[in-house]
DNA sequence: AAACCCTTGTGCAAACAATCACATAATAAA
DNA sequence: TTTATTATGTGATTGTTTGCACAAGGGTTT
């Protein structure tokens, strides 16, 4: 079980794995083989096999993987067996948007604290419970409330600097939606959720299509 | 200039690229290198390179790329130099944050039509301008709207259904924010933007850090 | 016009990822 | 107990992507 040399292709089919056994879970599927649960994902089935065996053996032989158990195995090494406390700096209407998505906190990733630095929008509280805060108060608040992941929802101008606070501050990951490449230093780790990137694939297609 | 053989993450790349130049050229860059544009987007230099190399040479040895031009070129490529008309399906928290977003119609994507099924949104007007259809009438607006993209933001219960209106309808891509995975028909193209997934990464490496 | 930068464009090897194909094991039926 | 059936786990294979290293070529200086 060498962690250091699994694909990180792997590690986004886990999540994608995990949410179609939720599914299943739902529809009290008790038992699914790996063509099933492969083509709901829209991956090979030898590819779901393969992904699983990096971490050990959970099927049954001439039978298929339990659903739910495969579903707690795959938590834990997702590391979806606890919670997880964000912080989102930025409220606008990005921001407004995840605060108030009930699907996070039942997923296990929960907005403690919400930051801007608009004087309008600070001390307002949000219908989903959180105070606004202060960038000033991040250092302490993130302390206090034990924060794990820092989400950013600024404008890209700020994005770079918002990571640095956040770095600064003792946050290890971060979830950037700002359309700008954020510069990281070694063993912090930052991913992009880029609605651009995802058009621009779109727009290729369908050009080299028409041609 | 074999279209078929090129990698999609080329694709993904040279819309970074894109974004890195378009910054570039506010900021009156003339000329960039290699070096620079990759490290401005977290890649190889080389990578840089041969990226654009599938599609001709653009740049001048020992000079590097002059801005404006390759921008131009990376545009066409990528099929934006033109506008893209799309269509939004649910229009709750998180469709009101993106037809609010102006950056998408700056860079040519442009939300010309909104769909729900909630008789209380259908035929209201929003700020941004557009009027809330009902989706029985998505077959005639998009055919006469000329409606390029599809933009799910329903329900994940609601989405496959969606995609197949949108299909049915006669839109070749999809841009999908459901957590759903949505099963396409054969030249077709759905981009999933998944902001689990993304947590989910976050969340493996910090539990492998911690270990 | 020669010598010297500098940075591109690219052949090639290495790393990484996906897929095939089958031995293996569990279960059910005969 | 044997045979048939089924679907996992995995070695081998194929395919794809990345990165090195350097020849090629444009520009500049002497
Ligand atoms: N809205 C969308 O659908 C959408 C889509 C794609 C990408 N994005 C990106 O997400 C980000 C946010 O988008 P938005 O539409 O919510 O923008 P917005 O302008 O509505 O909100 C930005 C918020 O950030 C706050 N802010 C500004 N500087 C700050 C700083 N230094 N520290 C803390 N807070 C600061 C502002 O006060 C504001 O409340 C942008 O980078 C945008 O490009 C948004
Ligand atoms: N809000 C977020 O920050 C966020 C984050 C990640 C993912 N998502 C996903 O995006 C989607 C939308 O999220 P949201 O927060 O805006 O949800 P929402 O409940 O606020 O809005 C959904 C909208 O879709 C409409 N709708 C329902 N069924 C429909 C149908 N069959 N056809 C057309 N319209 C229909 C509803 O009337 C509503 O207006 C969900 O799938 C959600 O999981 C949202």
């Amino acid at each position: 079980m060498k962690f250091s040399k699994i694909p990180s292709a792997t590690i986004t089919r886990l999540s994608l794995y995990s949410r179609a056994l939720e599914e299943l879970l739902q529809e009290h599927v008790n038992i699914i083989a790996s063509d099933k649960l492969a083509q709901k994902c829209g991956v090979n089935p030898a590819q779901v096999r393969k992904d699983l065996a990096y971490f050990g053996e959970f099927g049954v032989r001439g039978v298929g993987y339990f659903v739910k158990e495969l579903l707690f195995e795959i938590k834990k090494i997702l590391g979806l067996n606890r919670r997880w406390r964000m912080a989102l700096v930025g409220i606008g209407n990005l921001g407004l948007a995840l605060v108030a998505h009930d699907n996070f906190v039942k997923q296990g990733y929960e907005f403690v604290a919400v930051f801007d630095v608009d004087p309008k929008k600070v001390g307002r509280r949000l219908p989903s419970g959180q105070t606004i805060y202060h960038m000033d108060e991040l250092p302490t608040v993130v302390k206090d409330k034990k924060i794990d992941i820092g989400v950013i929802a600024t404008p890209a101008s700020q994005a770079q600097a918002t990571a640095r606070l956040l770095i600064e501050a003792g946050i290890k990951a971060i979830l950037n939606f700002a359309p700008v490449q954020i510069q990281m230093p070694e063993g912090y780790i930052v991913e992009n959720v880029d609605f651009t990137v995802k058009l621009d694939n779109l727009a290729y297609h369908l050009t080299m299509e028409a041609v």
